[in-house]
DNA sequence: TTGCTATTTGGCTAAAATGCCAAATAGCAA
DNA sequence: TTGCTATTTGGCATTTTAGCCAAATAGCAA
């Protein structure tokens, strides 16, 4: 494994791991309907307002999201138009993870009858 | 935000976090060409054994690979159809970083004229 | 059994992530 | 200025992750 290629997937750990959390994952999904300022956003997210604060600031450093201040109250904007699909993919995975645990159930009462 | 809708983020987080991992996606990478052993997959990590092996212990707990032993070898198969997506998504997140990052550089520069 | 290879598990330390509170900063209006 | 709202920052305690070593476990063959 050359270096060039670590550094890549490095570089997209990073990325994945700002989308890691729940809350940010609520957030970001929420800013998919459109912009939301910080207040919003942590009505919504039930934090306190300066854990929201940083993880906003997490998902700015990952490029996520953009800033747009208007006076006194910033506004965050979601940057990445594939989230939904995004989002699907991870659905996909717990969709396939729930049939096999069904199927295991199921399997394990016929074996027990 | 009800109960349900914080279980689903949850889950979905659960999930993203097994793959913020550089390791983790390198071989998940690797196993979109087909099965490996974790002797294989240890190599190409150039980590500890154990390491490599917990690593692949987290991917199975998300449900992302599932296992196939034969003899003493354990093999590793990726159960995530939708990866190369999932990737290119996060890939075009850093594209889009990149370019802002350069559009920034020329803006400085041409301020700084 | 003994030895060898493959893999996992236990334990431990170091690093990173979370989340709260308190305090700082900033804009705006009375 | 003073007060009020919006947001960020600093600091701290707790939890989670990561990665190594050593040891345990498992299959297989001499």
């Amino acid at each position: 494994m050359d270096q060039k290629s670590k550094n890549r997937y490095e570089a997209q750990a990073a990325v994945i791991k700002a989308l890691a959390h729940p809350s940010r994952l609520m957030m970001l999904e929420e800013l998919n309907n459109g912009k939301k300022n910080v207040t919003e956003l942590t009505k919504m997210v039930g934090a306190d307002t300066s854990t929201v604060s940083k993880h906003l600031n997490v998902l700015k450093n990952a490029g996520l999201v953009f800033v747009e201040k208007e006076g006194t109250t910033v506004f965050y904007q979601l940057r990445m138009p594939c989230l939904m699909d995004f989002i699907s993919c991870i659905e996909s995975v717990m969709e396939a993870n729930a049939f096999e645990h069904m199927e295991t159930v199921i399997s394990c009462k016929t074996k027990t009858k």
